[in-house]
DNA sequence: GTGAAAGCGCTAACAA
DNA sequence: TTGTTAGCGCTTTCAC
């Protein structure tokens, strides 16, 4: 059925409802506050003629009314061709945060990260199209981050936690992260391991010093080479791979990437220059993607909760919205050992 | 660079500014609005001290006053759990959709589709929060679509064309992907193919009508059995797969899926009972994602152009907000042979 | 429990 | 080229 009689001209006022219902225009705005004031009848009677007229609020008004948007805006790069993979980790994150916002209410404002610059953001708050910012990934240097965190915007990032604890994040524990790639690697006797990755992501810089510290810890002398990649798909990593092969005589013997799109890449340069994996050289990847579990060689990964994560941004950015000041937050990190 | 000074107290309205300037808030506004009528000189001016006192144009008075919002809802199903994996293949649409979106200017609101009632998105549109929608599939049945047809929302679906076009569409040739699906298995000789997919679903629906017509067209007598699933996950596709071979003592020669993610999930439910891919039974997907080539074993699968659907779906939707009644688009389909 | 009145910040018609 | 004015549709005092 039609839920709104198409005869009826629908009716978009509170003062033409408040007329047909016979009452004040802030009788009706207290009927759709649901106001304890009101009484259960008139309340009653005026949602059933507005309903009746396909009446509903003008969300605008009310917003510039009350000067609150119940709209979160969520900064999520989306890459700019098709032809690289969209990274389908933040697409998980971003579901397990959309999840988080309906619960309570809130809309969601998909955007892309304009300039990085916090200019762009202020203005999404000050010109009141949201409340409050969630960002997934803090993208090379979070500098502009720290510029932000000085402004009165409120925002929430999934990312490494900043040393100076200047703005709230929440993040897997990317050193652990690293650690555990490390212990898994000496474990195996590995000594010459490559990190595919990119040193400027305070998030990647972590997981590096923690692979470094969990190497040194088991002392067998083994030495990283970092490969630098400005992003982290499929494509991406197989052609740094590919490359650095072509380069180096030196063959190294484990490969730690900076996502699991990356790692999968890593496996097939690996392959098609006939070095085997996990036998020659041992690949471990970052996110624990469903794929990751159906590639062609089931990768050995890092996972880390995004469910819990998008509550956790969430949670977080609405204690914001209520004055505390929230503090960053750890997920927890696991690896998963495959066949890579 | 904190691009707006915190001693200042950032302003706030058009008064404000306009009395610093010393002109009207008329002025202001045009200012803003980039009016040609205004002297150049002192729009430059205005909008000099706006940026000083970091003020930005209240948008929802804006919103208010113009009457349009400059937003589109984007409703997409997402998981309410975050055990199945997100559909990998509408997170690449709205990708592309959202492309298109920035590119108009326009924000993207995310909505995930409520009840399937034409309720819920009528009062998105006349409570202002939206011009328009853009659903990202049909799901089962499209009753409530046609009946959203018959209202004075603006909206555009991704998913099979309507018979009776009450509503525009823009999807890939479905009738086609079977039609190329049906070919490819009569020329490998099979017969007994299984349809795992969901024909409440009109797209499904489609492609399970030209796989019939292109078996039926090649005359080898092949029989076609239906799989119903309720989602297009690989979960669902794996354990729809084992209770079918653990029911039934036939075994297919032969395997439709609804999406990847599903093929996905047959081939290894089909390799645990010991049937050979494509030996014993060949596998046809439907998408063509990007895991669907580094399967374990690359992925024969049917591929649909999603960049250029996004572009279309943004357009469609703009035309029919300029008064037009724009038809129906299709994308091409493709098949593309790998391993299964 | 309900009504009257003021005003949120903006745009656009009209006047100058 | 700029200013004046009248609302857009709502919420929220304050009165009764």
């Amino acid at each position: 059925m039609s839920a709104m009689p198409a005869k009826r001209k629908t009716l978009t006022s509170m003062d033409e409802i408040a007329r047909l219902a016979r009452v004040a225009k802030s009788t009706v705005s207290r009927a759709f506050q649901d106001s304890p004031l009101l009484n259960p009848a008139t309340k009653a009677r005026i949602l059933a003629i507005a309903r009746r007229h396909g009446y509903t609020v003008n969300a605008n008004a009310q917003k510039l009314r009350t000067n609150r948007t119940n709209t979160i805006a969520v900064v999520m790069h989306l890459p700019h061709t098709s032809e690289s993979a969209a990274a389908p980790f933040f697409f998980q994150l971003l579901n397990d945060v959309a999840q988080g916002l309906w619960v309570r209410h809130h809309d969601l404002l998909l955007c892309s990260p304009e300039a990085d610059d916090a200019y762009y953001y202020e203005s999404m708050i000050s010109s009141k199209r949201a409340d409050g910012i969630i960002f997934l990934g803090q993208g090379p240097g979070d500098k502009w981050l720290r510029d932000l965190a000085r402004t009165r915007v409120p925002f929430v990032v999934w990312g490494a936690a900043d040393d100076r604890a200047s703005y709230c994040t929440v993040g897997s524990d990317n050193r652990k992260g690293g650690i555990l790639t490390g212990q898994r690697f000496a474990q195996l006797g590995r000594r010459r391991v490559l990190f595919v990755g990119n040193r400027a992501h305070p998030e990647m810089e972590h997981r590096r010093r923690g692979l470094e510290a969990a190497m040194k810890a088991a002392g067998n002398a083994a030495e990283i080479v970092d490969v630098e990649i400005p992003d982290f798909t499929f494509e991406t990593g197989y052609s740094a791979m590919t490359a650095y092969l072509a380069r180096k005589r030196a063959r190294p013997d484990a490969v730690f990437a900076g996502s699991d799109s990356v790692a999968m890449g890593v496996v097939m340069a690996l392959r098609e220059a006939n070095l085997q994996v996990p036998g020659d050289v041992s690949v471990i990847g970052y996110n624990d993607l469903p794929s990751a579990r159906y590639f062609l060689l089931p990768l050995t990964t890092i996972r880390q909760d995004t469910h819990q994560a998008g509550g956790l941004l969430v949670e977080k950015l609405f204690q914001m919205l209520d004055g505390a000041k929230p503090t960053s937050a750890r997920v927890p990190t696991e690896l998963v050992i495959r066949q890579t």
